[in-house]
DNA sequence: AAACCAAGTTTCCTTTAGGAAACTTATTTC
DNA sequence: GAAATAAGTTTCCTAAAGGAAACTTGGTTT
C-alpha cells in the first residue's frame, strides 16, 4: 500500500466554525484509546460493532478512511457519541456546563465480572470520569490480572461488600459507605465478598 | 448500478437485531441542506470541497457512503462541524449544556448548610478530592449566594432527596442515586427537600 | 416550439474500503 | 521450552466509493 501519510495529509477538523486549523485528528489513535478505556479487544469491538477484526485495526492505524456507514456502526457499536469522537481536546469551553443522570439510567457496559454503567455521558472532555458498577457475586474467581491505567481511582462503596485488591499492600474488605483512594498504576482488582452482588461508586481522573 | 434503495434502506445501523430505527440520520439530505442554504451549487460545491460533482450528488442521494476523507473534504470546504452535522436531537453544544435524563418532583424546602467529611485525607495532591457531607434541611430564608470555585464536581446522591440550584439552569431534584456533573464555575448551591437530612457524595477536580 | 444553458444525475471506469483467512507477535500453559 | 492461546496485523479478494464525462432535466430566450 502506498505511504498514508501522504493520503491523510492534515486530517484538520474544527468544531466552531473557525477557519483556522486547530488540531488534526487522528481518528484512528482516538477510536483506539476508546476501545481500550472501554476494556474491549478488537474481536469483542468486532462483535459488538459488526465490523471485522481486520477493518477495525486497520482503521485504528489509519490505513484506511472509514465510510460512514462503518463510523455508524462504531459509534452506536462503541456506545460513543460523534461529537464526543470529533471534539479537539484543546480549546473547549467547560463553563457552565452540567449533566445530571437519573439513577440506572447511565450508559451500560456490562464485563463478566462487572456491570459499569457510565455517568454524566452527555459531558466530553471532563476531567473525571465517574462510574456506578455492580460487582458481581463470586466474581474474584473471574479475574486473573491486575488492572492498571494511568490516573487516579476514587471508589466507594454503595451496596454490600467488597475485596480491594492492590499490588503493594494487603486485600481489604470495603463494606458500604468506605472508600479508597489510590493510583490506578498500582495494579488494583475488585472482588465482592457476599454472595450478593455489591454496588460501588467510582471515579477517575488523569 | 442495482438499486440503492435496497442498499441503504434508512441508514439505519444497529449492532445486533436491525428491528427498530433509533436515530436514523438522514445525512444525505442534511447535506443537501447546508448546501443549499449556502446557496451553492453542486459545481461550487465541489470546487470548495475538492470532491466531484458526481460524488456530491450521489451522497446527497445517498447512493454513496461518503468516507471520513470525504467528510472531512465536505466539512473543511464548506465551513461546518461535523457535530453540527451529526446532531439528531437538538444541539449538542460545549458551553451551557445541560441533560435531564430522568424528572422527579418534590416540594422545595431548601437550605444551605452542610456538614462535610473529607475522604482520602491521608494523601495529597490529588487530582480530585472527594467528600462525603450532610445536607441539613433549613429554612429557605438562609438563602445565600451561589458558590463558584475552579474545577469540576460530581455528586451523587446517597440517601433522602435534594434540590440542586445552579446559575443557568432551573433547579433539579436529586433522588437517592441520581447524580450530576457540573462546572463549579457556574454557581450552585444545594438545599435538601424533605425534613430529613440528606447524604450525598461529591468529588472535585481542577 | 427549437435552441440554449445551467443544475443535477447516471454511466463507466479506477481506486479504495471492508471482510475472511492466513500470518505474526506476545503471553500463558503444560 | 515447545505447544497452545489470544490479540493484533497483513494479504488477498470483492464490493463499494470517487472522478471524468456523457446524459437528462428544467428553466430561459428568441
Amino acid at each position: 500500500m502506498t505511504d498514508q501519510q501522504d493520503v491523510y495529509p492534515s486530517m484538520t477538523i474544527s468544531t466552531e466554525q473557525s477557519t483556522e486549523n486547530i488540531a488534526p485528528i487522528k481518528l484512528g489513535e482516538r477510536l483506539k484509546d476508546i476501545r481500550r478505556a472501554l476494556g474491549l479487544t478488537l474481536e469483542e469491538a468486532s462483535q459488538k460493532t459488526g465490523l471485522a477484526r481486520s477493518t477495525l485495526s486497520k482503521i485504528e492505524n489509519e490505513q484506511i478512511s472509514p465510510t460512514f456507514q462503518a463510523m455508524q456502526k462504531l459509534t452506536t457499536g462503541l456506545d460513543i457519541n460523534i461529537p464526543q469522537l470529533f471534539a479537539t481536546p484543546k480549546k473547549v469551553n467547560t463553563t457552565g456546563r452540567r449533566d445530571i443522570t437519573r439513577n440506572e439510567l447511565g450508559k451500560s457496559h456490562p464485563t463478566l465480572t462487572y456491570e459499569h454503567e457510565l455517568l454524566a455521558t452527555q459531558l466530553s472532555n471532563k476531567k473525571m470520569m465517574p462510574f456506578k458498577s455492580l460487582v458481581r457475586a463470586r466474581s474474584f474467581d473471574d479475574y486473573s490480572d491486575w488492572i492498571r491505567h494511568d490516573g487516579e481511582e476514587f471508589l466507594l462503596v454503595l451496596k454490600g461488600e467488597i475485596t480491594f485488591f492492590s499490588e503493594y499492600y494487603e486485600p481489604v474488605n470495603l463494606v458500604e459507605g468506605d472508600s479508597v483512594y489510590y493510583d490506578a498504576n498500582m495494579g488494583h482488582m475488585l472482588a465482592s465478598v457476599s454472595e450478593d452482588d455489591a454496588q460501588i461508586l467510582w471515579v477517575t481522573a488523569s
